[in-house]
DNA sequence: GTCTATATGCGGATAGAC
DNA sequence: GTCTATCCGCATATAGAC
């Protein structure tokens, strides 16, 4: 397609379609190429786009991050006056919600792993700083964050390694579905 | 080095020498000649072994796994007779130990990061089902089980992320708990 | 059992036209 | 703003010598 277009409506384009190529195949795993064919346009102009394949992923990660913080932080702005209980369940609620859009905890993930790549580990480590600032702002001790993020995570790899998709043996899937579930 | 030595010999050379660089960049950012020049051995030849890249992959994340369940499985085994804290004490103690050889939780982490290749995903969900049952056999409950799984895979993360830079000791409550140690 | 040489394909990035 | 053509390096895998 070379149809002209607004540098920033084709940016956009570009990077959502990166945010659901690398939440396949992760940094490494990933082709500019794939995310050039799944935008539509071609791969040297998404290179041309972002600098290089490195900017994009990290642009994608940044984002997902983002997006993730701002989502808790929605909810806490929304309640700030909630029981520790109600905090819980409702940014339980608003993270499980965020698994419909899969590719967003994926290419969270998808950073955390290529961590070894200096660039993506130190953004990685900034982002989840930030995030476990905001959720601090429910007022929960250092434990109950912690706790909250560890089962974020569990949940990120299982999704990661195609559990949360095929019903496994031991129940596992399920059983960290439940752990957010929102009766 | 072109030095004869018996064909298990060498296999376990390379085999440990992937363990390490597969550790680092994961499947996808790995490569086999990566692996052969670590092992001291020339690249057709680690092919030659193992079939492909994907093949020595298979084989060194499913060691891992392995290694990790056995590790709790004999924790188990010494004390089955232990209380619920105890055991829990126990066996996150053994992680947090398992945490020394880092390449372990590494390619672990890796292995389930890439889920998205076919053959990688079904064993990371085999190999974690398995993990699951033999944690079960502590009689902890679901949830229990579910818990302990969420902070090991926190830990993994956080250490594919870079932020566990020192070995530290301690129940994997406490080790987890010091990366969010308020700045 | 282990190597060297090499075929072959893919991927990132550049040059330059339109 | 977007493409086509292309260079070049890297990586997997094969062939075959020793």
């Amino acid at each position: 397609m070379n149809v002209r277009m607004p540098a920033g409506d084709r940016r956009e384009l570009v990077l959502q379609a990166a945010m659901g190529a690398f939440a396949q195949g992760g940094y490494h795993g990933t082709s500019t190429d794939t995310v050039a064919r799944e935008a539509g346009v071609s791969q040297p102009y998404v290179v041309r786009m972002f600098g290089t394949k490195l900017d994009l992923f990290l642009a994608v990660f940044d984002r997902a991050c983002r997006r993730i913080e701002e989502t808790f932080a929605g909810v806490l702005d929304d309640a700030f006056d909630g029981t520790d209980e109600e905090d819980q369940r409702r940014l339980g609620h608003a993270y499980t919600g965020l698994i419909e859009d899969q590719a967003l905890l994926r290419v969270m993930n998808h950073g955390f792993a290529a961590g070894a790549v200096p660039e993506i580990g130190a953004l990685a480590r900034e982002r989840m700083g930030e995030i476990f600032q905001t959720l601090k702002r429910t007022g929960w001790t250092d434990e109950e964050v912690r706790d909250f993020i560890a089962h974020g995570m569990l949940l990120n790899v299982l999704l990661g390694m195609g559990a949360l998709t095929e019903p496994m043996k031991g129940s596992l899937g399920e059983l960290v579905q439940s752990c957010f579930a929102t009766p």
